[in-house]
RNA sequence: GUCCCGGUAGCUCAGCUGGAUAGAGCAGCGGACUUCUAAUCCGCAGGUCGCAGGUUCGAAUCCUGCCCGGGAUGCCA
């Protein structure tokens, strides 16, 4: 047997037995085999015939019957009879036992059942933090199911780039690198600057250019407050002198002026070390190599916007120079009128660079739903202009917007502080980890201090990510920490137990002198030692069909019910209270396979494990 | 206005390529710890799949219209 997979052994065997019950439709037609809902009736069913009986003009349950006259499943599943037929065509397949144990033994490989696929390059475009801001809950969506995208990728040995597109340049910038200038030429440039710090002045530097425009408005439409509209002209006048200011420092970061470029590095270096700090808490793959700020394709933008006129795709109207989209109203601004450049330009330039010089044959951006115009557009216009095209291609790379739902509060508003402020995302970790680390202490008092540090740690970012990446990723959800930590329930606490009991059950066989044999022959009697092994073999096609369709939530869903599976075997079938030597080396052995799936899936996810909780 | 996304149990959510009696978790009720970690397991109860049409042997799923909620929508990113 060269698979693991039963439905594709079984999808053989249908196909077969369509093409020799129906020779005129040949070998094209689609078997339709899945796992059984219902466990009493089989284990899995195809439902070809409801959909072939139109195209042979034959009734369903007598198509079924031919299916069933021509199958051969010797080796695979129990000969199929009349009673494999029920309701309007369904056939019934129960797996023959040795062929479910030789199943579970061609899964229990190193692989898992996984072998790479045909390699592909991935570009993932993740994380996007800015500088002089702190990373808030916006970017935790981002930041880990953009990395658990790409592990999923590098789980069926494809090639992956993450890539995070840091707001490092533009206006904004230049705002807070001219505020640190002016501080530093005062002497008043603290040499500890940090994040908090770095954010704080920000602001400032914002609120300073921004002056009181509306204010002013409001107030001359009123009238007669000549005092007031005397005070807010002042602050006004003072902000477009901050403002034209900042423009001059733009400028002069832009000609590469040595002292602004420094300021410009410090800025940069505050914000990237504390960013990859909570990338790296978040047990994500993210690190300075990764980083691809807009300021790397500055000097593209140029080039891009050049090439796209000369070429005529891109035209002028009202100043600006725009691309139509057939299809799309709105069309896609490449240069302002002021002759800047727009995010489009700097997108434009990325998919450019990702497909052409590092190669990409898929580029992901898991970036917020809001944003799903934006790439609709520019995705159209890459592909017009040829820089999604590979060169030597005939095809453009696949571009996809794995696009994310905002997180809401607990009364279904975009999730905040009181006050309206974005939350740190660095608080928003420490609190799940304060709160793992009480239900820690609460249940395993005896271990050391340090342990339950380290497990309240893994727990509490577990808990966090777990409730992040199950929820289908376009939604909206709301954030819970006493739900994501909850005692019972489907959490990431519930995974990591699961994986805990398990590794348990093996220091306690060592301890007792059980040898593990890993090659053990496998035994299945009991329903519940047949779910889990059913179970199990669905591990390597659910890692594909997530990473296909982008969706991490289906690898969750999975191993949930995994180890749902698992802690019902646990509770009905004793593994080292076994009735004989068999039985119990058997079970050692699935509980073994169930570890190995369980923690690659977790590992897959990107979630922390432990050995204890 | 136009476009995009969502609407499934009291709450939070799954539902695969259209398939059998729509599934979990929480909350509620009732059970299981002298027994491998009970952060567990088992059972009960809980539904107009937003509404109305249509396609189909069969629709939560596909199509059309409408309702509700969120979002986007030419010079921020």
């Amino acid at each position: 047997m060269d698979t693991y997979d039963p439905i594709e052994l079984l999808s053989n065997r249908f196909r077969q037995a369509i093409a020799r019950a129906y020779p005129e439709v040949g070998q094209e037609v689609d078997p339709l085999v899945s796992a059984s809902r219902q466990p009493q009736l089989g284990d899995f069913q195809s439902n070809a015939a409801m959909s072939l009986a139109k195209r042979v003009g034959a009734n369903p349950r007598e198509v079924a019957r031919a299916i069933i006259a021509h199958a051969d499943m010797s080796g695979i599943a129990e000969p199929l009879n009349e009673q494999s037929v029920a309701g309007p065509g369904f056939i019934n397949v129960r797996l023959a036992p040795d062929a479910l144990v030789r199943l579970l033994e061609a899964l229990d490989e190193p692989a898992l059942g996984l072998r790479p696929d045909e390699p592909m390059t991935v570009v993932v475009d993740l994380c996007g933090v800015n500088l002089a801001k702190q990373m808030h809950v916006g970017h935790l969506r981002a930041t880990i199911i953009g990395d658990t995208i790409a592990r999923l990728h590098e789980r069926l040995g494809h090639k992956v780039i993450r890539q995070s597109h840091v707001g490092d340049w533009g206006l904004p910038i230049a705002m807070v690198t001219a505020k640190l200038l002016e501080l530093e030429d005062r002497g008043e440039l603290s040499e500890s600057l940090d994040l908090d710090e770095l954010n704080r002045l920000y602001k400032q530097a914002q609120a300073e250019c921004a002056g009181e425009h509306r204010a002013m408005e409001v107030i001359q439409r009123v009238g007669g407050h000549a005092k007031l509209e005397a005070e807010l002209a002042a602050i006004n006048a003072e902000a477009d002198e901050h403002l034209a200011h900042a423009r001059r420092v733009l400028v002069a970061l832009q000609s590469g002026d040595q002292r602004v470029r420094a300021m410009w590095q410090r800025i940069y270096d505050v914000t990237m070390s504390e960013c990859l700090r909570t990338c790296a808490r978040l047990h994500t793959l993210i690190t300075d190599e990764h980083s691809a700020g807009e300021s790397t394709y500055a000097e593209e933008l140029g080039q891009v916007v050049e090439d796209l006129a000369s070429r005529g795709i891109a035209h002028e109207s009202d100043g600006a120079l725009v691309v139509r989209i057939e299809g799309i109203d709105e069309p896609c601004l490449v240069r302002k009128s002021d002759g800047g450049y727009l995010y489009a330009t700097t997108d434009l330039a990325a998919i450019r660079r990702r497909v052409q010089q590092l190669g990409a044959d898929l580029v992901v951006y898991c970036v917020d739903a809001r944003q799903s115009l934006h790439f609709k557009q520019v995705f159209a216009v890459a592909r017009l202009a040829g820089y999604a095209t590979k060169p030597g291609a005939s095809q453009p790379s696949r571009l996809e917007h794995a696009a994310f739902g905002t997180i809401l509060g607990e009364d279904n508003r975009p999730f905040k502080t009181r006050s309206g402020e974005n939350v740190k995302l660095s608080d928003l970790l420490d609190e799940a980890v304060a709160r793992a680390r009480r239900a820690v202490d609460e249940r395993s008092a005896e271990l050391s201090r340090e342990e339950r540090d380290s497990i309240a740690e893994a727990v509490g970012i577990a808990a966090i990510k777990y409730a992040d990446l199950s929820n289908d990723r376009i939604k909206d959800y709301v954030f819970s920490f006493d739900r994501m930590l909850a005692f019972e329930g489907d959490t990431g606490p519930y995974l990591l137990y699961a994986l805990v009991r398990i590794r348990s059950l093996f220091r306690k066989a060592e301890a007792e002198g059980i040898a593990f044999d890993p090659h053990a022959p496998i035994i299945i009697t009991e329903p519940e030692e047949k779910a889990l092994a059913l179970a199990l073999l669905r591990y390597p096609k659910t890692v594909r069909a997530a990473a296909e369709t982008l969706q991490p939530h289906r690898l969750c869903g999975y191993l949930y019910e995994l180890c749902s599976a698992y802690s019902t075997f646990y509770d009905r079938c004793h593994v080292l209270k076994a009735d004989d030597a068999e039985q119990r080396c058997s079970r050692l052995r699935l509980c073994h396979l169930t570890a190995r799936v369980l923690a690659d899936g977790l590992d897959v996810l990107g979630l922390p494990t432990v050995e204890r909780m």
